[in-house]
DNA sequence: GTTTTGACTAAATGAACATTTTGGTCATTT
DNA sequence: AAATGACCAAAATGTTCATTTAGTCAAAAC
C-alpha cells in the first residue's frame, strides 16, 4: 500500500481517537500525515469514507483477536464466551471505539452512529458464524443462529456496558457464570 | 382528592400524551383544566413534578396491570413471563409510554430522560420481587435476584423493541418460547 | 380567612442574521 | 503523473433580539 496513504489512516486514526470524528478536520489530518489536503482526496472520497475503512480495519482486527481466542480443544460454549470476552475488551480499552462510542451518546454524530451500528452487526454475524459451525458439528441443539447470535450480543452488552451504570461491575469470572447459566443451558444438547 | 387536582392531572395527562412533555405549555395545562394557571402551583410545586406524579400512577397502573396477569394456579415461569409481557404490551400501546419515549429519543428532554429511567428501575424492582417470592417457596434455584430481574428485562427489552429494529417482529408465542429456551432454563431446579 | 386567579417577571428559547469554519475541488506546481 | 494548497460553497457557529414560558404574587372571588 501507498507510503502517503498508510500516513493518512495513521494521522486520521490518531485524531479521531484523541479528539472524535466531528471535532477533527481533514486539514488536521493533512498536517498530521504531512500531505496536501488534496491528496487525502485521491485516496479517499470522504471524511466519511475515511472513518468507514478506519473502522473496517478495527473490525478486521477485533475479529482476528477473537479468533485467536478460540481454541479448537475447548468447547462452543468456552469458545464462544472466550471471543465475546476479547470482542467486549477490545470496545471497552481500544481508544478508538472509546471516543467513538461517546462521540454517539453525546452528540450522536450520524456518520459514527451508522458506523458503530455496522460494527455491532458484524460482531453479531461473527457470533452466528460460529453458532452455525457449532449446530452443523453438532456440538449444540438446533436454533435459529441469528437470533441467537443476536441475544447473546445483547446479553454481553446489558452484563458489560449496562450493569455498571448503576451497580458495581461484575467480575470476568462471574459474568462467564452467568452467561452460562443463563443463555448456554438453553443450548445443550 | 381536590376536584381540581383531579381536572389538572388529567389535562395534563391528555396533552402530555398528544403533544409531549415539552411541547405541553403550563398555560396549555391551565386552559385545558379549566383552571388559573397559578391553581396548578397550589398542587405541584413544578411542571417536573407534575410529570413525576403523573407517571407514578402510571407506574402503579402498570403494576396494578401485571398483577392481573398473575395466577397463583400457574407456575413461576408462567406467571413472570405473562407479567413481562403485560409491561410490555402496555409500554408498546399507552399513548402516554409511547410519546415520552419518542421524546427521549429525539429531543432528550432530561426531566422525561430521568423519569422513563425510573419507571425502567421500578419494572425491574417489580420483577425481582416475584423472583425473590418464588426463591422464598423454593419454586426456582437461588440466584442473585436483582441481576436476574435486570437480565429478564433487558431480554424482553432486545425481543420487543431490539430485535424489531431490523428484523420481522416475533410473535408473542415465539418470545415466550425463546425466553423460556434461554433464561428461564437456567433457573430450573 | 381561604382559595383562585391571571397579569407580571426573569429566564429560556428560537428566529434571523453575520461570521467563521470546513469538506471538497481543481488549476498549478513538482 | 502525483501532489498540493488556495479557493469556494455550504455547513457550522456565534450573536442579537423578539417571543415564549415557567413560576410568582398582589388582588379578586368566594
Amino acid at each position: 500500500m501507498s507510503e502517503k496513504r498508510k500516513q493518512i489512516i495513521e494521522a486520521a486514526t490518531k485524531s479521531f481517537s484523541l479528539f472524535g470524528y466531528k471535532a477533527t478536520t481533514m486539514d488536521q489530518v493533512a498536517k498530521m500525515a504531512n500531505v496536501g489536503k488534496g491528496t487525502i482526496y485521491t485516496f479517499f472520497k470522504s471524511k466519511e469514507e475515511l472513518l468507514e475503512e478506519i473502522v473496517s480495519s478495527m473490525i478486521s482486527e477485533i475479529k482476528h483477536e477473537a479468533d485467536e481466542a478460540i481454541d479448537q480443544h475447548l468447547s462452543f460454549k468456552e469458545n464462544v464466551q472466550r471471543a465475546l470476552q476479547r470482542i467486549f475488551t477490545f470496545r471497552k480499552e481500544h481508544e478508538l471505539t472509546i471516543k467513538l462510542l461517546q462521540e454517539v451518546r453525546d452528540i450522536g454524530t450520524p456518520a459514527v452512529r451508522d458506523v458503530m451500528k455496522r460494527l455491532d452487526r458484524e460482531m453479531i454475524a461473527y457470533v452466528r458464524e460460529k453458532i452455525e459451525e457449532a449446530m452443523a458439528k453438532g456440538e449444540i441443539r438446533s436454533c435459529d443462529p441469528e437470533l441467537t447470535a443476536f441475544l447473546m450480543f445483547k446479553m454481553y452488552i446489558a452484563l458489560n456496558v449496562d450493569w455498571e451504570k448503576e451497580h458495581e461491575p461484575l467480575s470476568q469470572q462471574k459474568m462467564a457464570e452467568l452467561f452460562d447459566l443463563y443463555l448456554l443451558k438453553g443450548l445443550s444438547q
